[in-house]
DNA sequence: CTTTCATATGATTCTTTATTCATATATTAT
DNA sequence: ATAATATATGAATAAAGAATCATATGAAAG
């Protein structure tokens, strides 16, 4: 029985080494979980313009109250946006200029539309 | 009553304007989302040093066949990966170096810890 | 053409997660 | 202290998604 084509054992030692701890593939995707949904998506858009209180992400998301203090909770947890008190309102900012970069790669894999696939889900 | 200290009408009307489509946050969020699973991303990180069948990526997550072409699947519905047959075997490989770039972003945000929080979720 | 090897896929199960509802906390004004 | 306003949060519900199991497809060897 001859070798493969496809050698194996050399294209898994190279792997191997390159493959970060798993501990860290998983922080990773929980990074990118939070940008996977839309909800919370708009909330960064918005904040990519201003500085918003709960009460202007409600009415631009047009969602109830308690769903966007719930999604700005996942987003302040994982340090995405900080907020500070002023009277009785809640303003909420980036926290990061990542954010911008982040989305701004996912931006770019979306719209630069090389293949001109219509997102055949 | 006096106008807040901050400004509700003008917030909004600032974000208004620069808030994408709902179309495209949904596939940026989509996008964002195949990113976020430990098994999508470890596959992925594999693939950014070799060409791998499914058999080897198989043995190299340590799961079952079945798992995994699930999630090859998922993979290239969204074009993050793509394959040829060679023989009785199918080669993945990435698709797209947009991939690298957004995961060595969100790679960045991880890693550089300028505020040493440590993940508390 | 039957068997074997490699991969794909449909259905089900189990888990995760987003939203809602009701209620709690916090700040300011009366 | 009470009321009003702004936000947060726990519990429940519902929907999405990942892994499993059994099975199907597809290529090649005998």
């Amino acid at each position: 029985m001859e070798r493969p084509a496809h050698d194996h054992l050399d294209a898994l030692n190279t792997v191997r080494s390159g493959m970060p701890q798993d501990e860290l593939l998983c922080d990773l995707a929980d990074l990118f979980k939070i940008f996977g949904d839309t909800t919370r998506m708009k909330i960064l858009f918005s904040l990519f313009e201003a500085e918003l209180c709960v009460h202007e992400i409600t009415a631009l998301l047009g969602m109830t109250q308690s769903a966007i203090s719930h999604q700005l909770k996942v987003l302040k947890d994982a340090h995405l946006i900080d907020n500070h008190r002023e009277g009785k309102t809640m303003i909420y900012f980036l926290a990061d200029d990542h954010v911008r970069s982040i989305i701004g790669q996912g931006f770019e894999h979306i719209t630069e539309e090389e293949h001109s696939h219509e997102k055949d889900l």
